[in-house]
DNA sequence: ATCTGGCACTCACGCACAGCGAGTGCCAGG
DNA sequence: CCTGGCACTCGCTGTGCGTGAGTGCCAGAT
């Protein structure tokens, strides 16, 4: 167990070298904290931090600088989430509100947390899954062709183009909107398909294969790989610290270009409050030295989807995670309110 | 006036230069390509090249570089567009055909280029000026609020949410919805205002007010700021050449992180053909040690929006031309389609 | 037990310096 | 107008050395 300054060392340590980006030694730490100890002290103390894997040193006779192990600790008992100021969040508020639609939210969520974390923001566009449906609308755009626009209380939109087996007349279509609709909307989307299973039975014999294959459409709307979306921005906050990963920045980015690897980025957590995950804790490689601070954001009080920040395992722990907390639940007001 | 072989010497540097990322003098120049003269001749041409401001030396005793002006006449003058092979056509034939939707077209014609190029990748969303009405849907959220879905021919879909002066009768809705559809279906979004410019006239008194605010609404998004949209793929590139310009990376990202600037980017040329801007030519600061070809696109004749790479000035022209010409060429047939 | 001051040691960093070699400009002769 | 020769430039690379921040350890103080 360590004891209670020893703790407080590594606070200092990680905030020296958040603050500084370089490798903190003992002597500069008593200059600026009051740790009430000598440097002789100290230098004990971290030899006993290094042990537990805490801190590491880059080289023999440097400073040191802490491990992802040493950040968990930190984040986990050493620090707070820092709340944002007023200004702060009249600011949010005030760039959130110009949004006139969901992209449009989505596209200034991600400008803003990358501006205000100085990092990578991003973005999930509200899950369908977790959403419910607001509308179903069918084009007929040709006489075997239809359109299929699917609308979610989120405001999310998706459109399908749908080949007909057979020519399908207006009236059949206007049937088929109306009880679509009639059984489907403000249902939950992981509900539809069992809402809409025995459908094509109220229709004519000749319609049915026309109405299964617009269903059916539907339904493959709903699949996994082609329904997350995710928006990102803020990559040129990674040249701000670019000099000391000269080498890792470029598979850093590739990872951020790979949605899934986002996604699955993003996804790792548990629902409750905002989630760290720090170096090598990320899975994939490119990212080991790099930290996600996630969050989960929704209309109510479940999460229809997740936002954060990708940045270097140096960060600002508790600014990040006040950040994204509160962009979270601002974005969750305007949703709410469309 | 430059003598053939200047150009011709002109074209080695490029080419060279291109390939090896480094100064090209006059020895391994005479040793790589047939120009039938001495290394001191080539000295000589270099000489005069250099007095006319297309080439450049980055210090004394070393070799040349082009300058913009030098890649602009290697461009204009000394290459063609290199095309694709077939299998790099049937490449990107696979990879677009499997789109679902809008997004994903956009979304897969962006990764397609920037693998294609080893480049960043531009695509911007057809523009709605230059599209035709497919179909405007009108909901009602709540009494007095209607949501409003504009479909285009090229498979965009716009939403936005209006809260009506007073409550509006489901009746109501349906009239506007099918009298607005009946006079702005096939018709291009440029003719729109005068379209409905009337149809309040069409109402009862007390439900003027509602069917202006839906119109109102309805032309605002049609307005320029707004209704453009982009999509950014393969920034990871960027870093493939990063190491000559590591103080350029930056301002790149933050250039292309901003949609107006990459508006400007690609829309700043006419409609017909590839169009290269070089350096210097382009007006954002930040990227003036970059290149961008564009081209516009479009399942007609005329082109609905553009599509582009940004690459550092040295890269290969004559490919890069080809590869966007031809991805444009095959997402405008993919619009057609759907 | 725990802390402190002192001390010898390590090693990354910065700088100066020298040698190399690719590349140049110029000139005299073919 | 082209070519071979020649002296010169100058960026790049590698080496060597001094500096200083930082460390580990130990003996003595509290």
């Amino acid at each position: 167990m360590l004891s209670e300054r020893r703790l407080e060392v590594l606070r200092a340590i990680v905030q020296d070298y958040v603050g500084t980006e370089e490798p903190v030694g003992s002597k500069a730490l008593t200059e600026r904290h009051r740790l009430g100890v000598s440097p002789a002290t100290v230098r004990n103390d971290m030899a006993v931090l290094e042990d537990e894997g805490f801190i590491q040193q880059p080289h023999t006779s440097a400073g040191r600088i802490p491990t992802d192990k040493g950040y968990r600790l930190f984040v986990d008992r050493l620090a707070g989430v820092k709340p944002l100021s007023p200004a702060e969040r009249r600011a949010i508020q005030n760039f959130l509100d110009g949004a006139v639609d969901l992209d449009d939210v989505v596209a200034r969520t991600v400008r803003l947390l990358a501006q205000l974390t100085r990092q990578v923001a991003v973005v999930q566009y509200p899950s369908l899954t977790r959403s419910t449906v607001r509308h179903v609308e069918l084009l007929a755009l040709a006489p075997a062709r239809v359109m299929l626009v699917l609308i979610t209380d989120t405001g999310r939109v998706e459109q399908r183009l749908v080949d007909c087996p057979a020519p399908v007349g207006e009236t059949t279509l206007a049937d088929l909107r109306a009880r679509l609709n009639s059984r489907v909307v403000g249902r939950r989307f992981t509900d539809v398909p069992s809402l809409v299973q025995d459908l094509p039975d109220a229709f004519e014999h000749e319609d049915r294969a026309t109405v299964s294959t617009v269903l059916s459409t539907l339904l493959e709307t709903l699949v996994e790989e082609t329904e997350e979306r995710i928006m990102l921005g803020g990559t040129a906050n990674l040249t701000r610290f670019a000099h000391d990963f000269p080498l890792t920045i470029r598979p850093v980015l590739e990872a951020l270009e790979e949605q899934v690897v986002l996604l699955k980025l993003l996804g790792e957590a548990k629902d409750a409050g905002v989630t760290v995950r720090i170096g090598h804790e990320n899975a994939h490689e490119g990212l080991n030295s790099t930290s996600v601070v996630a969050v989960g954001y929704g209309s109510g009080d479940e999460a229809v989807a997740r936002l954060g920040v990708v940045g270097p395992t140096r960060m600002d722990y508790p600014g990040t995670m006040g950040a994204v907390r509160a962009v979270a639940r601002y974005v969750g007001q305007i949703l709410a309110e469309s």
